[in-house]
DNA sequence: CGGTTTTGACCTGCGC
DNA sequence: GCGCAGGTCAAAACCG
């Protein structure tokens, strides 16, 4: 009872509340009569042990029943008064350790109280400067971006005053440091948003901020138009994302409109690679679930589905070519409902946009007017870049795929040509690679007569892109692409602030090489850029920016390229966090420290608005061409210059899951359907 | 033992 | 309605 109504002074500090708990459990045990309220019951339970016990001594007396009665009572309360001077000094042990536990816990929350007030103080010095610098970027790039708008996709979260945070009680303080980190790693999150305002249409897309690509994905925003009913599933578990867009709204909508098409059921993506692999490692995890012999090819045709998530309704078929064996010819479908390795975000970004481009494409172009060639038509996503394509209906280069693999009608296919094998390939762009682009659109027969084509081998490649042995895409020259390695170095890199530090290094490289580029270009012509780039680099940069949309191209594919690349860097998503940050999260992410560049960049091109294809490295690599890339004839058009800039084609090997090769299986396929 | 591959059967869409 | 081809299912076999 005393100690109950020491202890009432400590009420409101939970550490001593179970301290008095742990003391008033101790009192019971010691079965004490001091427990008031509910502690009568074991205190009389105790007394009735003791009155119970005379009867062992009344067998031997039953005349001193009554003495040895109050005999009994004198020793109960003996006992009892010794109970309670061992209770007393109990409790005085006791309250002499709770004194120290209460002063142990006072340091404690002293000490948490300071290491939380430096924590947030370093962390609003942190934001500050990073907000600052994005800032300045971003002001920088906007004022005089008219056509074309690049933002590093961070996302200024408005950060809570100290005020605000002393709000918080203390018992939410464990709570409100996660949520700060999950804020923090928001923040943290890149995307790249850009914004292409075309002078006629006027339709402007908002910046867009997607965490990662996972997200876009999950978010059914993706721009493969998901499987009529499995995608619908996927679709369904996005949540997080978040970071829903108008841009992304528009490419929702259209493939919204391609998901009305009763024709246009299913967006395919085929890749056309020569690979030694029996398949073309793409980072996922692909379960074989069929195998069929499909007409027009002796080969079978291998279905694999992903197995990355149990739900991911994204598959894939893998045939050898009929004509040439070499070449594997993978075609991907669906949307992935999870996060991505960092090598399959990649390539999941590429097929997605291209298959962007093949919806887009078609879709828009029911409203074009087909004279109408720079205005923006089709608009595709990529890792937040909303890209936008001149329709270019005229000048679009069709090629026809190998009709063995044209789809069917209900399935657009766009084809990612990684070989050379194509001569129709190679007949317009003498110096620059360049990327067809076609489409089987049901709709749209005269555009797109056949199947989509991306392709990406060039016109005097003597490499043509091929799967080494080892999975990873050879002809990689690395001398083209200094800039983009310091990105894969930044990337490679866990810390943010060395990252930061890089990408300032990488712009003026970009700057750097773009001015090289351009003087020795434009040496006979007016020097005003390069005298201006001497003097103020920043202007001459922005100018450059301006003026040239080929280093708009080249400058979003910088930052798409190693934004992309690190697109789960501040995902809300822990697993893509893992995925794609310092590379743990299964087999797939080891490597992500040791990346490539053809890892990052394999595959980067550019739609030149006055060609209509889209431009790739000359030597026939995987890297980016975007300062290498031939100058678009007309400025007019290129204001709505579209840049087409999969950040990479990641088809690094991680034969986990190599299945057997439909075309080394040859004709043993036992399959007569 | 769990995951993957194989493979015959089945389903579905499309053209005739 | 029928046949064909593409695509999927699921049980059995296989594998690490």
């Amino acid at each position: 009872m005393e100690f109950a109504a020491r202890s009432g002074d400590d009420g409101g500090d939970s550490p001593l509340k179970e301290e008095k708990k742990r003391s008033d459990e101790y009192t019971d045990d010691d079965g004490g009569s001091h427990g008031d309220h509910h502690d009568h019951a074991p205190s009389n339970k105790q007394d009735t042990i003791i009155v119970k016990e005379p009867p062992h001594m009344n067998k031997t007396d039953n005349n001193t029943e009554k003495s040895m009665a109050e005999e009994a009572s004198g020793t109960s309360a003996l006992l009892a008064a010794k109970k309670e001077e061992v209770i007393d000094k109990q409790l005085e042990s006791t309250k002499a350790e709770m004194g120290e536990v209460r002063e142990e816990n006072e340091r404690l929350k002293m000490s948490l109280n300071k290491i939380m007030s430096e924590y947030r103080m370093l962390q609003m010095q942190f934001h500050n400067i990073v907000n600052n610098k994005h800032e300045d970027n971003q002001e920088t790039i906007m004022e005089e971006a008219d056509l074309v708008s690049l933002s590093l996709g961070r996302v200024p979260v408005p950060r809570r005053s100290n005020e605000e945070d002393k709000k918080v009680s203390d018992s939410n303080k464990s709570k409100k440091e996660d949520e700060d980190d999950e804020e923090l790693n928001e923040e943290l999150a890149l995307g790249l948003d850009c914004k292409f305002e075309t002078s006629k249409s006027g339709s402007t897309t908002e910046a867009t901020n997607f965490p990662n690509n996972s997200n876009k994905e999950e978010g059914g925003e993706s721009t493969w138009p998901p499987p009529a009913s499995k995608a619908r599933e996927g679709g369904g578990s996005g949540g997080g994302g978040g970071a829903a867009s108008a841009s992304a709204s528009v490419v929702e909508d259209e493939v919204s409109q391609q998901n009305n098409n009763p024709a246009a059921k299913k967006a395919r993506v085929c890749v056309r690679a020569r690979c030694d692999t029996p398949t073309m490692n793409d980072g996922c995890q692909w379960r074989k679930y069929g195998q069929k012999i499909s007409k027009g090819n002796p080969c079978p045709r291998a279905y694999y589905r992903c197995t990355v998530a149990p739900s991911c309704p994204v598959r894939k078929q893998v045939q050898r070519c009929a004509e040439d064996m070499s070449i594997l010819i993978t075609t991907y479908e669906g949307n992935h409902n999870h996060p991505l390795p960092l090598t399959a975000t990649a390539m999941a970004s590429t097929t997605s946009a291209a298959a962007s481009m093949l919806l887009s494409g078609s879709s828009t172009s029911h409203t074009m007017a087909p004279t109408n060639t720079a205005t923006a038509a089709a608009a595709g996503n990529l890792h937040g870049l909303n890209l936008y394509l001149p329709d270019g209906s005229k000048s679009r280069q069709i090629y026809v795929s190998n009709p063995a693999l044209s789809s069917t009608p209900s399935h657009p296919t766009i084809t990612l040509d990684l070989t050379s094998s194509n001569p129709n390939l190679n007949n317009n762009n003498s110096s620059s690679p360049f990327v067809r682009f076609s489409s089987n659109y049901p709709n749209q027969p005269i555009r797109y007569p056949s199947s989509t084509s991306l392709s990406f081998s060039t016109s005097n490649d003597p490499n043509p892109l091929s799967w080494s042995n080892n999975g990873f895409l050879s002809s990689y020259n690395s001398t083209h692409h200094q800039p983009f390695n310091r990105s894969i170095n930044m990337l490679s890199n866990n810390n943010l602030n060395f990252e930061r530090q890089q990408q300032q290094q990488t712009m003026e490289n970009f700057y750097q090489s773009f001015m090289q580029r351009n003087n020795s270009k434009n040496a006979s012509s007016s020097s005003s850029s390069s005298s201006s780039s001497s003097s103020d680099p920043i202007a001459a940069a922005t100018k450059a920016i301006t003026a040239d949309p080929s280093f708009q191209s080249a400058l979003a594919a910088a930052l798409s390229s190693f934004i992309g690349g690190g697109s789960g860097i501040g995902s809300t998503h822990h697993q893509g966090n893992n995925y794609n940050q310092v590379g743990g999260g299964g087999g797939d992410g080891e490597n992500s420290n040791k990346m490539k560049f053809s890892e990052l960049f394999p595959v980067s091109s550019t739609l030149a608005s006055s060609s209509k294809v889209i431009n790739n490295s000359n030597n026939g690599g995987c890297g980016s061409s975007f300062l290498n890339k031939t100058q678009p004839t007309k400025t007019t058009q290129n204001n709505g210059s579209f840049m087409f800039l999969p950040p990479s084609l990641p088809f690094s090997s991680s034969p986990k899951s190599a299945s057997a090769s439909p075309g080394d299986n040859g004709g043993d396929d036992h399959r007569s359907s």
